[in-house]
Formats: structure tokens, C-alpha cells, sequence
DNA sequence: GCAAGCCTGACC
DNA sequence: GGTCAGGCTTGC
């Protein structure tokens, strides 16, 4: 699924493969994939140019500017789920499932959004609200710095996994890296933000960057779906400890990994390794004894 | 029936 | 304001 790595690895592709280029021309074969108005989409982004390719969290933002020197546009991409955002040659056969096409330069070439499960979504928007969306999204979690992070911890009560998956607090974890990275900080997912010590709070900051810095550089994690700029799969599947490896053992003490649903979302741990803490969310007060 | 990111809306 | 449930979507 496309979490931070992931979508790292596809902006790192495309400026390998698109920045500089020219966009012909754009064909939308879905619209239900762009926010706002298609026709709008197309004309606002025709006959631009990439000059640059960023991203905040899971969001990709690709900066288009005109030959006129008019103001810039931006492509806000994100891949939800199963987005695909990839450069192909024109003749390559679609595979099902391509909603959008930019023809690059002399269209021998082209970038193809393709998402099964379209939960993704394409927006052309000015730099006003391309700032407003990005705005509302927490520190990059690449970026984020060990006081922003302990800051943004205090006085939360929720789950932990929960408040890792924020992206409103911090931007780019999905389920596979804040599974990972609270195994790897050895921290129980129902723990709460708030209440964690100074000492678990400095391991999981530190966890949290050490995953994804080496996931990122094994080009993100490919279960089904995910594809890279230049349509290659990642390499960090193999790497997982704890995501979808219920019932199989802890490769760090042997108990068997268990799965518990926090949220609506699955959470993969260890029961030894990450010990269940005496205040864990859902949990505010200790149980009073029996009476 | 499950997976998932993200948005909306309900609840306290 | 924080927190969480529900719904979207489709292939397995």
C-alpha cells in the first residue's frame, strides 16, 4: 500500500523519468478519480511543464509551470490504496483499471494513473490551495523533528496506532509502518500517546525513522498492488516483522504474533515483546477491584 | 468477508 | 476538540 516510502519512491522515479518534460496533452478515462471539474483538470494542465516534484506524508505534489510565465499549477496526487502513478511508453498496452494518461513531449511516452480500488484521487489546483491541503496534514514524518514529535504525543488518549496513523498529527504512516514501527519501539499499538514515558516516547520517534528510512531505501513494500514510478515492485516486504504475520512467530522472541482490530484496522504485534502497558486506551482508569 | 486511505458525521 | 464508526471500491 502506498505509505510514505512508497509514494518517496514514486517522486523520486518521476524525477528521474518526468521532470523537465512537457505535458501534451491529458485524457481522463474515468473521472471519478478527479476532484473538482475534468474539463477544468485538462485545461488548467495542458501544454505545462514539470519543474518540480515534492511530497508531504502520503500526498505527491508535482509542480507544472507555463510557458507564459503565468502562475504554476500543481498535480496533487494521491495514490490511496492501489494507485499506480507510473511512466510508460504510449505504445505499451493499458492494463484495466487506467483512469488518467498525460502524454509527455511528443507522446512517445506518458504518465498513467491506474487505481483498482479508486480510492485515489488527481487534483489540479493553484498554489493557494495546494498550501491548504498540505497545511492541514501534520510534519512529514520523514522530517519531523524529536521535540515536534513528543509534542504532538502530549496529552493524547487514544491508541497509539491510531495516533500514528493520523495524518493530521503526522503524515505518512499507513498500517504496515506504524505496525512495524511500534514493534520495533517494542511498544503494545493500544498504548496511549499521552501516557507512554519519556524513554518509549524517544524509542518510538526513533523507530518510526529508522523504518521508513529503510524502507525507502528498498523502494517501499509491494503485497499486490504497488508499483514505483518506473513500475517496479519494492523490496521491503521481506523485511516486515510483525504486518500480516498472525499465527506465525516473533522473529525476535518465538511467541506467536497476534492480530487485534483497533479502529477498523488490523494491528499486528507481539503480546511479549510489546507488553500490554497497565493504561492502554479504551482503558482511561484502572478497573476498580471487585466489589 | 476482508483489506485499506481518507472523508464525513456522530458522539461526548 | 478529540475520538471513532461507517462508507466508498473491487479482487481475492
Amino acid at each position: 500500500m502506498p505509505e510514505l516510502p512508497e509514494v518517496e519512491t514514486v517522486a523520486q522515479g518521476l524525477k528521474r523519468r518526468a521532470l523537465g518534460r512537457l505535458v501534451a496533452a491529458v485524457e481522463i478515462r474515468h473521472p471519478a478519480v478527479i476532484v473538482g471539474s475534468p474539463e477544468k483538470f485538462v485545461s488548467t494542465l495542458e501544454g505545462r511543464t514539470l519543474v518540480n516534484v515534492a511530497r508531504q506524508g502520503k500526498a505527491l505534489a508535482l509542480e507544472l509551470s507555463a510557458l507564459d510565465g503565468s502562475a504554476p499549477r500543481f498535480l496533487l496526487v494521491r495514490l490511496g490504496m492501489t494507485g499506480q502513478f507510473t511512466v510508460a511508453p504510449h505504445a505499451a498496452p493499458y492494463k484495466s483499471h487506467t483512469h488518467v494518461l498525460l502524454a509527455l513531449d511528443d507522446g512517445r511516452e506518458e504518465l498513467r494513473f491506474r487505481d483498482v480500488r479508486r480510492f485515489g484521487r488527481l487534483r489540479s489546483c493553484t498554489r493557494e490551495e495546494l498550501e491548504a491541503v498540505l497545511g492541514a496534514l501534520g510534519p512529514d514524518a520523514q522530517r519531523i523533528t524529536e521535540a515536534q514529535f513528543l509534542a504532538a504525543m502530549r496529552g493524547r488518549h487514544g491508541a497509539i496506532k491510531s495516533w500514528l496513523m493520523n495524518q493530521n498529527l503526522l503524515a505518512g504512516l499507513g498500517n504496515i509502518y506504524a505496525d512495524e514501527a511500534l514493534f520495533a519501539a517494542r511498544l503494545h499499538p493500544l498504548a496511549q500517546p499521552g501516557r507512554v514515558s519519556a524513554g518509549t516516547a524517544h524509542r518510538l520517534y526513533h523507530a518510526v525513522r529508522k523504518v521508513l528510512d529503510r524502507a525507502v531505501q528498498l523502494g517501499g513494500t509491494t503485497f499486490s498492488d504497488y508499483l514505483d514510478a518506473e513500475g517496479r515492485p519494492g523490496k521491503f516486504l521481506k523485511k516486515l516483522r510483525v504486518y500480516q504475520r498472525t499465527g506465525e512467530p516473533c522473529l525476535r522472541c518465538g511467541r506467536t504474533i497476534r492480530r487485534l482490530v483497533i479502529a477498523g484496522r488490523s494491528s499486528h504485534f507481539c503480546p511479549r515483546c510489546q507488553a500490554r502497558p497497565r493504561v492502554t486506551a479504551g482503558m482511561r482508569r484502572p478497573r476498580k477491584p471487585e466489589a
